[in-house]
DNA sequence: AAGAATCAATACCATATTGGTATGCTATAG
DNA sequence: CTATAGCATACCAATATGGTATTGATTCTT
């Protein structure tokens, strides 16, 4: 378990075929190329538009690209656009919503742990994968 | 995200609390301590216990204790009794199943991150939280 | 031997999340 | 002006998850 989103793991497998062209491509190329269905295809390159991970062109001819180099996006970075912000327990992001945080202590070595994963996925690049 | 379930960090907390006592609790004492409800407890000590993480003691004053000394029982570890083997990807943990695993080329990246996380969970001990 | 305490095992349910799909709208090239 | 291609939103089915209930087995105490 600690599993990423099926979403996610597609995202990554998206944006390494735009890095792998380094042109625009339209949405139906990349269904086609990764075999991911068009239509989901579709909700994620939006995600990853909307948050910069990738430029959007409309029109004949439009499709995405890459923003950067596929050498400097990291893969917390897409998770991230995906998934929201890394955070292993619910205190690590929210500042506590849990039920129980008032009794528990744990959050300090949770923040740590969480940091260190962090850590590993920034380091680990589109072109690395 | 990529969080952990609740019930596996109830299990850290229910293990540290053992661990901090070092003597043989009682559910219903455990759930006093933690806010964690009984129910919840109970479900997570059977775990805890078929997974070898904490002894068992049925009968008047039986309970549960830590199996081993705090100081070296892991992180990964109890996530792993209670969630199953740590794998971030589908493909990294069953030889994939994943539908486009044929035109994915991404296994080997994340059996390389799986790894890494859990070198950090496994040098994290229930002392270290 | 009886009875109380305590864990074991299983089954069950409501809810939230997730993956996946459909549809009408907007922008742009030519 | 029209075909192409992304934008935005809504929707649905399936699964996973957290949480609860119940019955049975074991052990201590008296």
């Amino acid at each position: 378990m600690l599993k990423i989103g099926k979403l996610a793991d597609y995202a990554l497998v998206l944006a390494e075929y735009l890095g792998s062209t380094g042109r625009i491509v339209a949405i139906s190329e990349l269904s086609q190329e990764t075999h991911i269905p068009l239509a989901t295809v579709r909700k994620i390159l939006l995600r990853l538009s909307q948050n910069g991970i990738v430029y959007s062109y409309r029109g004949v001819n439009g499709g995405y690209e890459l923003a950067k180099a596929a050498s400097s996006i990291t893969v917390v970075e897409i998770l991230e656009a995906m998934e929201g912000p890394l955070s292993i327990t619910e205190c690590v992001s929210t500042g506590s919503e849990c039920k129980i945080s008032k009794y528990c202590n744990l959050q300090r070595g949770w923040c740590s742990i969480n940091e260190k994963i962090f850590s590993i996925l920034s380091r680990t690049s589109l072109s690395d994968l």
